[in-house]
DNA sequence: CCTTATTATGGCAGCCACTGCCAGAGAACG
DNA sequence: CGTTCTCTGGCAGTGGCTGCCATAATAAGG
C-alpha cells in the first residue's frame, strides 16, 4: 500500500511488492493470481458477510428491504476505517486498469447474491422472477456506490448513514414524478 | 470479430488481429490503446447519439423521464442488430479481462450522462443536487443493463421494449412495498 | 514538377505481467 | 533416517504495450 500510494499502481512493479515482501515475484504470482488481486484480498471476506447477513434475514422480509439490512450492515464495516478507504480510492483513481478490475469484481457481487436471493425466495415459497431479483440487485449495489463514492469525496460531507438514508428512501419512493 | 469467435479473446493475439487487417502490430497499437479496445469502437459512437438525446429533451421533462428517454433510444439501436451483440456478449463472456474493461466503460458513460444531466438542470432553472443525479442516473444505467442482458441470454424471450417498460416501470412506483 | 513539410507505417529493442517447468530447502511423518 | 509433501525460487518463454528511429506515402508550397 505504501508502494502504491507513493508512486502509482501502476508505476509500481510486482518484483518491487515482492522485495517489499521479501519473497520473490514467482511466489508473490503463487498467492495472487494478478497485481491487481493484492486489493482484493479482504473484499472477499466482506462479500460473505454480506451473504452471511442475506442469509439471515427473517423470511416475511420483503427482498428489498434484505438487501437494504445487508448494505447497511456493509456500510457499517466501512465506516470503520474510512481513512484506508480514503487512501484505496486516490490509489484506484490513478489506474484506469484498476477501476475496471473493481467494476468487474462488483459484478461479481452483484451475481453472487441474485444467487443468493433466489435461493432465498425458493425457500420461503414466495419465488420472485429472477429478472426482478436482478434488478433489485442492481438497483441497491447502485445505492450502495453512489453514497459510498460520495461519503469518500467529501471530507466534511454527511454522514454515510444519512447517505444511504436518502437513497434508499428515494427508491422506496420511487421516481414516477418525483425528482424534477 | 472472427478471430475471437473462433478462438476467444485471450486466445487471440494482437499479431493474428494486425496480420489480418493486414497492417503490423506496431501499427495497430497506433489506432487502438489496448488489444480491448477494438471491441469499443462503435461504442462510442453510442455514448455521443446518447448524450445527443439526453440534450434534446424538452426543459419540462423531469430528469428520471429524460433518463429513460435516452435509454429507450439507445435500445432501437440494439434491436438493429441482435446477432451482432449476442455474439459479442458470447466474446465478452469469455475473458474476465474484457468484462472488467466494459464494466469501466460503462462506468465512463455514467459520469458522461450525470455532467450532461448537471449542464441541462442548471440551464432550466431547476438545479438538482449532483448525488441524487448520480443515484437517478445509476438507477437508469442499471436499467437498461438488467434489460438488455435479459434480452440477450434469452433467444425467445420478451423484447427488449417489454423488458424496459417492466424496468423502468418498477424503479418509478419504487421499491417500497411492492415486490415481497 | 520538384522540393519540402507532414503524416502513416514498420522494425527494433525493451519493460513488465504472467506462466509452466523444474530444482532445492525444509517440515512432517512413518 | 528415509520419504513424502509443501513452500519457495530460478529460468525461460509468451504476449501486451511503448519509445525511438527510419522509411515510405502524401500533401503543401514554390
Amino acid at each position: 500500500m505504501g508502494l502504491f500510494t507513493r508512486q502509482g499502481f501502476d508505476g509500481t512493479t510486482v518484483e518491487e511488492i515482492a522485495d517489499a515482501c521479501e519473497v520473490s515475484p514467482r511466489t508473490f504470482f503463487r498467492y495472487f493470481p494478478t497485481k491487481e488481486d493484492v486489493l482484493f484480498a479482504d473484499a472477499d471476506a466482506r462479500r460473505e458477510r454480506l451473504l452471511a447477513v442475506l442469509a439471515d434475514q427473517p423470511a416475511d422480509q420483503p427482498v428489498f428491504g434484505a438487501l437494504e439490512a445487508a448494505m447497511r450492515a456493509l456500510a457499517v464495516d466501512y465506516r470503520h476505517d474510512r481513512a484506508a478507504l480514503v487512501a484505496r480510492s486516490k490509489v484506484f483513481e490513478g489506474s484506469p486498469q484498476l477501476l475496471a478490475y473493481k467494476a468487474e469484481h462488483q459484478h461479481g457481487w452483484e451475481a453472487a447474491v441474485v444467487d443468493a436471493l433466489e435461493r432465498r425466495t425458493v425457500s420461503t415459497g414466495v419465488p420472485v422472477p429472477r429478472e426482478e431479483l436482478q434488478l433489485l440487485t442492481a438497483v441497491a449495489t447502485a445505492a450502495l456506490r453512489v453514497s459510498l463514492d460520495g461519503w469518500i469525496a467529501d471530507a466534511d460531507g454527511l454522514d454515510l448513514d444519512v447517505l444511504l438514508d436518502r437513497a434508499f428512501g428515494r427508491l422506496a419512493s420511487g421516481f414516477g414524478r418525483g425528482a424534477s
